[in-house]
DNA sequence: AAATTAATGCAAGGAAATTCGCGTTATGAT
DNA sequence: ATCATAACGCGAATTTCCTTGCATTAATTT
């Protein structure tokens, strides 16, 4: 896209909202160019043009969507930060992300290729890197990165794909587990207590 | 189908192995309902007759693969047992079978519905909990199925899903973790510590 | 503000997917 | 063995999807 001021700026948008509007409301066997065409006012042979397949497009659109994801709490207490986290991850698993999500992951899956993280992904995790580094250096007792993902975010995702999207009481409990584990192990971890 | 003797079951074989050889070698995009066709030899007309759309024919094949799997392991050690169950799962997800059940859950969701867990997670959940109750006989210390989901299987899955697949020493590892903390919890009570 | 040319809109044409009617096969019952 | 009919194969009709060439609009440059 060489010009991408005013009107193509526009479409872009329009399109990217219709694709939203028709994945909460449509099951995603009806997803397609020419309805996406419709709902949006913007004609088939311009979508097909810019983003050649619906995959793409879907693509463009997640992308679009974890990049504006908001940025992580700075509450100064690290659990506290990660109910927060914890609690906003919960958040927008129940509100139709994870179809989304679960398209682009699925899209991206080509049959020889090895998978790698999405960008959105990698950025995600060095938030959090950063989340635990600045906790550590408060002198408290910190989990790694890959407990935190392993013990928090996973169970989330799983129980939203596999079963039902979990409350953020849910979400808070997970961490606190997280906590445990992590005080447990610390033979002199000073007790983030608030 | 009200016979589901002879020559519907070899249709309904030979349409099942060509969507899993076509999964396994071209990427989704390219997969339709004419090209299983071509593959397996059976009519067009036939597999929209009997499936109707490409997503209720691989959801078909996804709940023949999954009522397939092994049953769980039973040695009389709840360690052993867990290990062997975890490197079997982790196992899986390294083999082709991702894609397949990504694919099933997407279009399993619609909407406005509530979803539901597929048949085949139910009954494995149950086998699960037998061991965990058969174990807790023994007198051993026993996780709750909430827990094996959350800290073994969710991370196992949550890997394969978004990174890459684990190996079973990584499973091991996930499962001596999920015992650690059952022991530092107390050897015999079934205490809830919220 | 005039010129240049991306980017879009439009409409037609071709390709693919899906449905339909009908004749044929072979399963399960008598 | 015979019969009734479920399930399939076949080809055509229909619908939907995707592409292409050309005219029009408007973003960017000078």
């Amino acid at each position: 896209m060489q010009r991408p001021g005013g009107r193509s700026a526009r479409v872009r948008s329009a399109v990217h909202t219709a694709v939203l509007e028709l994945l909460e409301a449509r099951s995603w066997e009806e997803l397609s160019v020419p309805l996406v065409a419709e709902v949006s006012g913007v004609h088939q042979a311009t979508i097909y043009r810019r983003w050649g397949t619906m995959s793409a497009l879907l693509n463009d659109v997640v992308n679009e969507w974890s990049a504006s994801t908001a940025s992580l709490p700075r509450t100064g207490s690290l659990r506290d930060d990660l109910h927060i986290y914890a609690a906003a991850v919960a958040k927008s698993l129940r509100d139709g992300n994870v179809p989304l999500i679960l398209r682009a992951v699925v899209l991206e899956i080509h049959p020889g290729e090895r998978r790698k993280a999405s960008p959105a992904f990698v950025e995600r995790e060095r938030q959090l890197q950063l989340m635990l580094d600045q906790s550590e250096e408060r002198g408290e007792a910190v989990p790694t990165l890959t407990e935190l993902l392993e013990l928090v975010v996973a169970p989330l995702y799983f129980y939203a794909l596999f079963t039902e999207p979990r409350t953020e009481a849910e979400a808070a409990r997970l961490v606190d587990r997280l906590l445990d584990i992590v005080a447990h192990r610390g033979p002199d971890a000073t007790a983030a207590s608030s």
